[in-house]
DNA sequence: TTCTTTTCTTAAACCAGTTCAATTTTTTGG
DNA sequence: CCAAAAAATTGAACTGGTTTAAGAAAAGAA
């Protein structure tokens, strides 16, 4: 069940057989049911989330309940509030299974240890985090210089197959707009 | 001059003095004058640089000259276009000094050869990456969730020694409204 | 299948922030 | 110190996107 985090370590930082056994002794699988929660507001974030499959959201909530969702998280990607998982403070944020999911965790507990045994994870993390870094300032620049209508053409062209996987209300929030204006530039032509 | 980087990456991630060493030969500095561009469109970004001094901020145009601003970086931080770097294509962004600056940069050639014979620093760049992944995902939160006026008061109010620094129209550039706008929030009321 | 919940759509009134253009203030360089 | 450039302000007209509310369609559960 963990060859999916294995086979995505080994694309960055060739891991040895001894080294894959470390890896797999810190990590724990857990499947997430539709709608489940991974974190919820008010909990510390006390794990490292590897999707091997499925799809997390992570959403901030206001006085009122709306939603605003800051990120997606499929297939080989990482969702982890760093903010909560550092300073051991309960987060603002929600993780929630869009569909069901499978989730390879990494539990603060045992991060610095296997980091110690196996440093060439230091290296991977590092690599990970930069890639995220650079999306992450792509998102500000694509939301600073580009329209509502524009975002939306943009992000349903690039990735059609993953706007097929959520429903069309999450996908207004991540680009930054209401449902009711993603209805409307939908009915003008799609 | 290169203390500044030194010390900085001692409080993650001490070296011994020779590690320091290794890192000082692989550095170097430079100077720029105000209004100077470290990067300029259409270049590779061929360095990793650190802020020993000064302001630097990073901005996009579109195809009538429209500045949008990105990214600040001040005094021990770092300010690199991870994807111009990893993929050495040129970039589409723009690095300029905001008042005289001293930048300490790595060179993409001695990059990885630092890195192995200093694989400390693969944590510390991992450090350094994570903390400015959950800035950046903070500055998207803020975005989606708070009006103009809001952002703005906040960010004054959070770093009025920065806010003196910079002229306003980045500021309102950075915050993602026009300078006419700025004008308007602030004719109401500091 | 039927009932219930969730998601999507539509339209009118509205508003946060933009655009444009003119003017004033501040900063800079020689 | 002055001239020129850069930055900030002001106001009127405008627009991209929100709000509210109601109804239609699709998806889930039993």
């Amino acid at each position: 069940m963990q060859d999916a985090l294995l086979h995505h370590i080994n694309k960055f930082t060739p891991l040895t057989e001894d080294e894959e056994d470390i890896v797999l002794a810190c990590t724990s699988v857990q499947q997430l049911k539709k709608k489940e929660f991974l974190l919820k507001k008010g909990q510390v974030c006390t794990t490292y989330n590897f999707i091997a499959g499925g799809c997390l959201r992570c959403f901030s909530t206001d006085d009122e309940d709306n939603e605003t969702i800051l990120q997606f998280a499929i297939e080989n990607w990482w969702m982890i509030d760093y903010s909560s998982f550092n300073t051991r403070k309960p987060t603002h944020l929600n993780i929630q299974a869009v569909e069901n999911t499978v989730v390879i965790k990494i539990h603060y507990d045992v991060l610095e240890t296997l980091l110690e045994k196996v440093p060439k994870l230091e290296r991977y993390f590092r690599i990970i985090a930069q890639r995220a870094l650079d999306a992450s300032h792509r998102r500000i620049e694509y939301v600073y210089t580009r329209s509502g209508e524009e975002r939306y053409r943009y992000f349903s062209k690039s990735f059609p197959q993953f706007v097929q996987r959520i429903p069309q209300y999450m996908l207004a929030s991540y680009l930054g707009f209401t449902p009711e204006f993603l209805s409307k530039i939908r009915a003008k032509k799609i």
